[in-house]
DNA sequence: GCTACTTCAGTGATAAAGTCACATTCAACT
DNA sequence: AGTTGAATGTGACTTTATCACTGAAGTAGC
């Protein structure tokens, strides 16, 4: 059942008032959410699944700025539904979603009524601001083999990763032909082992934390 | 006298309740408003001057990520307050500068009792999610020279630019040296007349805006 | 003035990353 | 088995980053 842990700091009677207008949803993956350009319609509260949000530049590259997972809140939502401004990037389902999406009234009573939603929404402002601060970081300073093997780690520690070049590309805000080069370089030092489609991650190792 | 807009908004008595709680405060540039590691005393309400905020890389390099100007919010210290996170970024003050500090309690009660206050903040966090996005754009994909020259269009059209080509990396998120050839290249053109701390202008043409 | 010192700027050599163009390989489907 | 389209590999070249300097311009003290 849908249920999404910024709800529990609502009293009761507000609580069912909310459900009562949100519409509980699901979405497969590969949905898109929302694109750039669109406008919204109300905020959602990630109750599962998982949803990257990525945008496209002007020579058509992408890049992913972050996910939301359950019990995320889409901040960018926020901004759009208050400004009345359109969506700048893309949010895609990558593994089946369930959200609820309250409209912009119930949004706008939750945040007159309750100081723990409050809370939660600036809450989850603050790390988004921390997420996109750190992405620009990265892509400013940090070498693309070290960003890729720390990539590889997090995400191929427990089993095969299945992806294209050109999705990690997108995920690491370069071109595809870096990654091939980046990744054959590893293969030659057997620490992944390449296929179509498929990288398993053989002999990474964790590299000592930047002090 | 200080005064912000997100003030006006507001019922006599709470914005005589809230300037009584504010200090107002002045800071000469140069000042450092806070740095990263800190902890959030308040949240400062830009009433006149400018800050720039920027981050240090574990690299030691550096990055603006975006500037305050009067009637501005430091969203970022919103998040610090309500997580008690220390701030992850340093802010500079460029030109003597005014602020408001509102502490954490009249923060709290403005949340509560003024729906014009949330959307301001809220306006204000939107704001600064879409400069960051676009920031992760244009470090991620765009080419140095046509940021460089972008960055000498939008500050130097009127006269003459102090800084340093130092400073002028950290603008732009790259290495002095880059930032030193790339000047050069512009001044065998003519476009631009070089001297210790300053650049002039003179014959950069605004490019055809991107389609 | 002249000298010592510091900050700022210029530059060659080299490595990393991005771009362009095209070849090759693989998997899926007639 | 052959065709097709997506995924991957790679050479050549450009742009950007890094390293290691050199030189030039301002500043303070004598």
């Amino acid at each position: 059942m849908a249920r999404h842990s910024i709800l529990d700091s609502l009293s009761d009677t507000l609580r069912k008032e909310t459900l009562e207008k949100a519409r509980a949803m699901t979405f497969p993956a590969g949905q898109i959410l929302f694109s750039a350009g669109q406008h919204c319609q109300g905020l959602p509260l990630v109750v599962d699944g998982r949803v990257k949000v990525q945008m496209t530049g002007a020579s058509g590259h992408s890049i992913v700025l972050y996910r939301m997972e359950n019990d995320d809140i889409c901040t960018l939502s926020i901004g759009c539904l208050m400004t009345g401004r359109a969506y700048r990037a893309e949010a895609v389902v990558e593994d089946g979603a369930e959200a609820l999406m309250i409209p912009r009234g119930a949004f706008d009573r939750l945040m007159d009524q309750s100081a723990g939603f409050r809370l939660g929404i600036m809450e989850s402002y603050g790390r988004r601001l921390d997420d996109l601060m750190l992405l620009v970081e990265e892509v400013a300073f940090r070498r693309m083999d070290k960003r890729l093997e720390e990539w590889l780690l997090a995400r191929g520690a427990l089993g095969p990763v299945m992806i294209t070049h050109q999705e990690l590309a997108v995920e690491l805000g370069t071109a595809r032909e870096v990654v091939s080069r980046l990744l054959k370089e590893l293969e030659r030092r057997d620490m992944v082992r390449l296929s179509r489609g498929k990288i398993e991650v053989t002999g990474l190792l964790e590299s000592p934390p930047p002090a």
